[in-house]
DNA sequence: CAGTATCCTTTTAGATACTG
DNA sequence: CAGTATCTAAAAGGATACTG
């Protein structure tokens, strides 16, 4: 259980920023936050595994599992498990990732409007 | 020169998300940006390298100057050499990284609202 | 002042195979 | 279906010493 996570915050003011990020960055936390605000169906929708698995289709079983673990050791992310044959587990966000739909309204904005990459690419 | 960066995204729409959380994502570039943003004397005003360290205690010089190319290189900052004795660098931002400012806004008041790392610590 | 250059440790991520 | 387990590679970050 190496679970460290988290590095030391010491900035100043511009800490709020980093703290932010630390819950966001990793490789596919944004495309699933992104996911379960802009695609879970109906409000407080879930998504089981393997939905996100074909919407992100280069993620690996591992990573995917990783990041969800993070997501939900953070606050950001509920994991309901179903004690069926074959098993179903669930994810949806928490108040509190919920929350962040400003945040990642304002990356995808972003990225959308600057076609991302490469600045040259810039209109 | 091992310049890799920006790992390839594989996501779908989500992928505007990943694509800015790229350019802010490193230890130190949100708080480059935010001090940028909101310290940097007068609108389009400049910090010089050591302005940085003295903001950000525990940088090393090293990751100072990599954070800074790397946003130079993707277009965010703007690098300016004076050919002075003793040297004088400043960093500002470019239009593209100005325009960044509603992102780094939102990761601020997302970090300010909810006092950062602890789930537990929400009021 | 504003960096480089080296070396080294930690963290992250990918491949692959297996399971309740 | 929803994961584990293992092993490995690559990237990120840190410590320290030196320089135009």
């Amino acid at each position: 259980m190496a679970r460290t996570r988290h590095r030391s915050l010491d900035c100043s003011p511009g800490c709020a920023v980093e703290a932010t990020l630390q819950l966001i960055d990793g490789k596919w936390k944004g495309v699933i936050l992104y996911h379960l605000l802009a695609e879970a169906p109906e409000p407080e929708g879930a998504l089981r595994f393997n939905a996100f698995r074909r919407r992100m289709p280069n993620v690996t079983q591992r990573m995917l599992t990783n990041q969800l673990r993070e997501l939900e050791s953070d606050g950001l992310v509920h994991r309901t498990v179903y004690a069926e044959v074959p098993p179903r587990v669930e994810y949806r966000l928490t108040e509190r990732g919920r929350s962040l739909e400003p945040v990642i309204r304002a990356l995808k904005a972003w990225g959308d409007a600057h076609a991302a990459m490469a600045p040259e690419v810039a209109a």
